[in-house]
DNA sequence: GGTCTGACGCCCA
DNA sequence: ATGGGCGCCAGAC
């Protein structure tokens, strides 16, 4: 995975307004590169510490946390997404879908 | 190189 | 709607 992927990947996930979302399928298309969702998937695991991208407005195509459910990732993402107005119903996101 | 593992996605029953 | 199977591709050994 090359730089330009990385910083366009970056460039678009910030690009989510507060209180959106986003999948990793359509954040790896707008980056141009339509079949690589698990690197966006990657990349968000290993983000530096302190980072400013707001990797929690990420969730899977089914637009659904892509943690298991009783972890403590899962818990930081939902509140970090409560704390924007993102709701869910079920596991998923109600509504502010970020299309692009 | 060969193989396994994912913060994924699509298709189908 | 929902679970399973399979394709995909970058990293880590």
């Amino acid at each position: 995975m090359n730089n330009e992927f990385k910083t366009a990947v970056y460039s678009v996930i910030c690009a989510i307004p507060e209180g959106h979302v986003a999948s990793y399928g359509h954040i790896a298309k707008l980056a141009g590169a339509p079949k690589h969702a698990r690197a966006v998937g990657y990349l968000l695991k290993h983000l530096p510490s302190g980072s400013e991208i707001p990797w929690y407005r990420v969730v899977n195509s089914q637009r659904k946390i892509s943690f298991p459910a009783d972890s403590v990732d899962y818990q930081r993402q939902l509140q970090a997404l409560h704390s924007e107005g993102v709701l869910l119903v079920n596991g998923r996101v109600k509504i502010n879908q970020f299309l692009g």
